[in-house]
DNA sequence: CTATGTGCAAAATCTTTGCTTGAAA
DNA sequence: TTTCAAGCAAAGATTTTGCACATAG
């Protein structure tokens, strides 16, 4: 079987749920929280927002939309799709919740066979190499366990100095 | 306008074509040299893979395959995107060539608001959250021209105790 | 020869969008 | 009572697949 998407979309609920780490104990938020939170980021405190966001901080791993919606179901039975895609959006955007990583939207080919990192600007996402002499030589001081590491990429992300320059984007 | 796929896609060749750095200098392969590539990666030799294969290692920055179908057409009119699409994975598979991150099928949300790194799977794709104890302290020694820095992300990547296990998964 | 790759079209996945109804401020 | 969000369906973007024909080994 090819690891594709399907196959991708099938493992991902059991991975994730086989080496948790519980580093991540969510102190739910209560409703006069929650509608501040919401308040200081521009945003109306709806009942699938609160619900969304809920689910999302207490949930292990690093969930895609599909998994968030599998979750939010249970409790909202009536909610769509579309919705758990546009809060999420809407969440990255703001700034309330983060990307693993900011290069999914297509495949990357990388043809540089070099040692090297990536800067890489979250506003349009353009990826550049970087040289490693501007980076300090990153080690592992304690091997983790089970793990056979091979390689390591080091994303630095910030602003490029093209998009710096328009004041109009979202930094998120 | 919202900063999606979309946007992305009229963004990337621009932006990819602003900030190019010149570290990949590649010396195109003669005939008989990609033969001998191929045959070491178990793989046919055809026409379509060989100019796919120079035109991915003489672009400049990340190209997605939509990027490597416009250059390629123009050498071969007649290839079809599939074919692009099939030998980037195939190269992908067999080691040919790498990808910039191997989370890009679909969006992830990282629920963690703790400075941490990531373990990554690259079998199965197991994102798996890293103490920063296990890591020194990334640091940057020289400062990127116009970049504004806002995060460091450190991916380690390699194979998990689980797919280890399993000797028949391909490795890349 | 025969095993593998190509090209085309269709399907599968993932994500966004337009619009009408509903809820929040 | 006005503005923003939810739900639904449809479209868009990205990637894979099935199959007939072509090419490499």
């Amino acid at each position: 079987m090819k690891i594709g998407a399907a196959c991708r979309r099938k493992l991902a609920p059991l991975a994730i749920h086989q080496l948790l780490l519980d580093n991540n104990s969510y102190p739910m938020l209560s409703t006069s929280e929650f509608q501040s939170l919401c308040r200081k980021h521009d945003l109306a405190a709806t009942h699938q927002r609160r619900v969304i966001y809920d689910t999302v901080m207490s949930m292990h791993g690093h969930p895609s939309p599909e998994l968030i919606y599998d979750k939010v179901k249970k409790k909202i039975p009536s909610i769509s799709l579309a919705t758990v895609y546009k809060n999420v959006r809407t969440f990255l955007e703001s700034g309330m919740l983060r990307e693993v990583s900011m290069h999914h939207g297509s495949l990357r080919v990388e043809p540089n066979e070099h040692a090297h990192h990536h800067l890489v600007c979250v506003r349009c996402k353009q990826i550049t190499d970087l040289d490693p002499e501007h980076l300090a030589p990153v080690r592992i001081k304690q091997r983790p366990r089970g793990f056979t590491v091979t390689r390591i990429a080091v994303d630095v992300m910030g602003v490029c100095a093209a998009c710096a320059g328009k004041p109009d984007a979202k930094q998120f």
